[in-house]
DNA sequence: ACAATAAACGGAGCGGTGCTCCGTAAGCAA
DNA sequence: TTGCTTACGGAGCACCGCTCCGTTTATTGT
C-alpha cells in the first residue's frame, strides 16, 4: 500500500472519525452525504476513500475486530475455558451492539458468501477463528453443550447484541445471560433420555 | 367506520395482497412506489389507505397477530404451562420471521413509546397480554426461571426470529431452542448483573 | 524557487426514494 | 340524468446512493 498524500490522510482520518459518531447515532444506514458534509469534504472524496458503504463500515470496526482476536488469545491463556468463552462473547456483544444495525450487517457478511467487502471478510474471519477455538476448548471442557456450532453461537450473540439499541443494554445483557445459560445446559441429550 | 366505496375496497385489498408478497421478498423497507405500481394504483392511493408505512405493516400482520392471541388461550387450555409457553413463542417466531425486518420494527414498537401506529399498538398489546399470561402460568408452575420478564422474553424471541432471513430458519430454530433451554434453567441465582 | 506531474478534490447530474397536495374522475343516491 | 361526495393519480419537493470529470493541490526533480 503506497503512502497517502498528506491531505488524503487528513481527510480519511476525519471521515472515519465523523462516520464512527454518525453511525453510532443514526445507524449503518446513515446518509453518506451527511457524513461527508460533516467531515468537511465532498461526497466524491468519501467514495474514493471508501468505495462502498461496507468498506467504510469495515474501516470503522476493523480495529475493534482485531482487538477481539487478541482478546481471545489472552482469555484462553488466563481463564477457565467456559469462562473465557462467555467473557469473549460478552465482549463481542458490547463491541458491535453500539453501532445500530451493525449486527445485522455482520450476519449478512457471515451467511451471505456473496456480499461483503473482501478485507472486512478476512479480518472478521480471523476473529471468528479465534472465537471458534474458544468454543472448542469450552466444549472439550464440558462447559458448553457439545451440539452447539460456532456459527450458531456467533449468530445468536450478534442477533442479541442488536437488541441494545432498541431496548437498552440492560435488556440485551439479560437476554444474553439467559442464552449463555442455555448454552451451558446439557441440551442435546434431551431427546435420548 | 363507514362503508368503503367499491373501488376503494378493491384497491385496498389488492394493495394489501401485493404488499404482503413484496415485503416478504424485499423486507419492510421495500419501495412503496413499487408496491403501488404492482397493485396498479397511484402512489397517492396507497398513502390514502395507509398513511404511514407502519399502518400498512399493521394491516398486513394484524390478522396473524390476532390469531396469535387466540392461540395463546387455546394452548393455555390444552397444554402444560411450560409447553404452552414454548409452543407459543415458537409460533410467534415463525409468524414474524418471514417478514424481513419485521422483528426489528416490532421491537421498536414495544420499546419506543413514541413510534408506532396506534391501532397496531393496541392489537399487539392484546397479543402481548396473552403471552404475558402464558409466561406467568409457566413461572407459577416452575417451568421457567422466575426472574424472566415478559418484555425480555418477547424481545429475545423477536431478535432471534430475525435471524431466519439471514441464515435460514434452521439456525433460527436451533438458537431459539438454546434460549428456551436457558429460560428453563434456574438461572436467577447469579450475583453479577 | 519553480515547473511538471501525479494524486486527490468537489460537486453537478442521474435515477431512485418517501411523502404531500390538488385537479380530475368515478361511484352512488335522487 | 344530475349532482354530490368520495377516491384516484401523478406532478413536485427534498433527499438519497453513486458516478464522472474538470479543477485544485501536494509532491518531486531540477
Amino acid at each position: 500500500m503506497p503512502e497517502l498524500r498528506a491531505d488524503a490522510r487528513r481527510n480519511r482520518d476525519e471521515l472515519l472519525d465523523v462516520a464512527r459518531q454518525v453511525i453510532r447515532e443514526e445507524g449503518v444506514d446513515a446518509s453518506l452525504r451527511d457524513i461527508a458534509r460533516r467531515a468537511g469534504v465532498g461526497i466524491g472524496t468519501l467514495y474514493r476513500h471508501f468505495p462502498t458503504r461496507e468498506a467504510l463500515l469495515g474501516a470503522i470496526i476493523g480495529d475493534g475486530v482485531r482487538r477481539l482476536s487478541a482478546r481471545a488469545a489472552d482469555l484462553s491463556a488466563t481463564r477457565a475455558p467456559g469462562e473465557a468463552l462467555e467473557e469473549w462473547l460478552t465482549d463481542l456483544a458490547r463491541r458491535i451492539g453500539p453501532y445500530r444495525g451493525l449486527p445485522g450487517t455482520m450476519l449478512e457478511l457471515v451467511w451471505d458468501l456473496e456480499a461483503g467487502d473482501k478485507d472486512l471478510r478476512v479480518t472478521c474471519g480471523d476473529m471468528m477463528d479465534a472465537g471458534r477455538r474458544l468454543l472448542a476448548r469450552a466444549q472439550a471442557d464440558h462447559a458448553v453443550r457439545p451440539d452447539a456450532t460456532f456459527d450458531d453461537v456467533f449468530t445468536a450473540v450478534a442477533a442479541i447484541s442488536g437488541i441494545a439499541h432498541k431496548s437498552g443494554p440492560d435488556t440485551a445483557g439479560r437476554v444474553l445471560a439467559v442464552y449463555l445459560d442455555g448454552l451451558r445446559s446439557a441440551g442435546a441429550v434431551r431427546s435420548r433420555g
